[in-house]
DNA sequence: TCAATGGTTATTGTCGACAATGGCGCCGGG
DNA sequence: CCCGGCGCCATTGTCGACAATAACCATTGA
């Protein structure tokens, strides 16, 4: 979404890493499966050791679980791990709001209130609906993150907890079921930040990501009603 | 402070990933100082190998700052970075703390009371004061942070923020001006806690991270007035 | 005297081979 | 028939060597 992927650029181990990582991501390489390093260095075309450097950090960000000896296996998401991702994002997401609001140049936020409009006009239309509730929705949280201007911030959110979001969705393929609603509290997370109204901006943006979490927290009652 | 420093487990990377990261938190290798790999290598005994391993997951908890080619060097924390941190921070302990008061095991709130015990007794002592100030202060909020049973929300202030926290208050040798003041808050917030209040505890929390962020500001000051 | 350019050198990036550990299946005994 | 021990094998952990890149310095020209 974000990241370059450019393959002739930086160095071998930084190239499998991101390849490996989206592989990981959109459940080319099944969630739980376990992967050798052999058979990965054979499937890249590189040597095991910027695979290993790869593969460590993937592990940091806990899209890998490895095993010493063992083995090193694709992280599988529960309910629960989500759920817990959804409080810390609440959290997270609230204060970039509410940062966003206050430092966002008025580049960026003429740049926010466009994407929303493209994002409406596809709604209106009925076109491409799956990418908006998938990398749609995460582009819009995405600018916010970014307005925060806080770095740290932006790393813990983009850096990690994302790719478990994006993974989560491929992994269940969760067709966000308010769409509508979800846009609507866009907009009026927008307008606050137009506003410059920061405490208004966190609140409603904890309040849309808790609705997301309460949605979520449905779908797994339905699915397995105990 | 709480990893497991055995030198005779696990792997020979988990260890010199270990030894470094501390070298580094403690100051020992000077924050901004180049460290090559060969240098680091013998320095460890160990070959480049696993060094670059543990450098590669010291650079992601961004302890370690790399360029390709050109080498490695330590972090070293500016004043914005730190205040970039307290922010996060104040978010995510603030959700810790809530979800401490809400989830916390008897055993657990029992184990908090005993331990802001004795750092009010050794405060009425006078002794070890600098501890209290360092590692008693992070051993306080670290076992709130564990009991907010959230595993996504422990590793990122254990595992990767408050590394760096603790880097910078060895780095400036930050005592803390007003450790009367804490100590006061941290009882108020065991209150909360053993109420099972959980907006209190989330209220009292953040209230307690601002005014740290706000005392390292006033020093920011005092050192360079611009 | 200064700047540009070339070579030299130190450092990092990459690779293949060897060592060590844990898993798995076979075999024997109860 | 089941259980425990033993040995093989696959996989990971570690190492040293080679290749590539960029910084540094000296030299030369203006």
């Amino acid at each position: 979404m974000n990241e370059v992927l450019v393959d002739s650029s930086r160095t071998l181990a930084d190239r499998v890493f991101s390849r490996l990582q989206d592989d990981i991501v959109r459940g080319v390489i099944a969630p739980g499966s376990k992967v050798s390093e052999t058979d990965l260095a054979g499937r890249y075309g590189v040597s095991r050791g910027p695979l290993r450097e790869a593969i460590r950090r993937l592990e940091s960000r806990k899209l890998l679980e490895r095993e010493v000896h063992v083995g090193t296996r694709v992280a599988s998401l529960s309910f629960d791990d989500l759920i817990e991702i959804y409080h810390v994002r609440e959290a997270l997401e609230g204060l970039a709001a509410g940062l966003a609001a206050r430092l966002m140049t008025a580049e960026e936020v003429a740049g926010l209130t466009e994407l929303l409009g493209q994002h409406e006009q596809q709604q209106d239309l009925r076109h491409d609906t799956a990418y908006f509730q998938r990398e749609g929705d995460l582009d819009f949280h995405y600018r916010i993150i970014q307005g925060s201007h806080n770095r740290t911030l932006i790393r813990m959110l983009i850096g990690e907890l994302y790719h478990l979001v994006r993974m989560y969705r491929y992994q269940f393929s969760t067709v966000a079921n308010r769409p509508q609603k979800a846009l609507h509290e866009h907009r009026r997370i927008v307008e606050a930040i137009e506003a410059r109204d920061a405490e208004m901006a966190e609140l409603l943006m904890r309040r849309h990501i808790s609705r997301a979490r309460e949605n979520i927290e449905q779908q797994a009652q339905q699915r397995s009603p105990q």
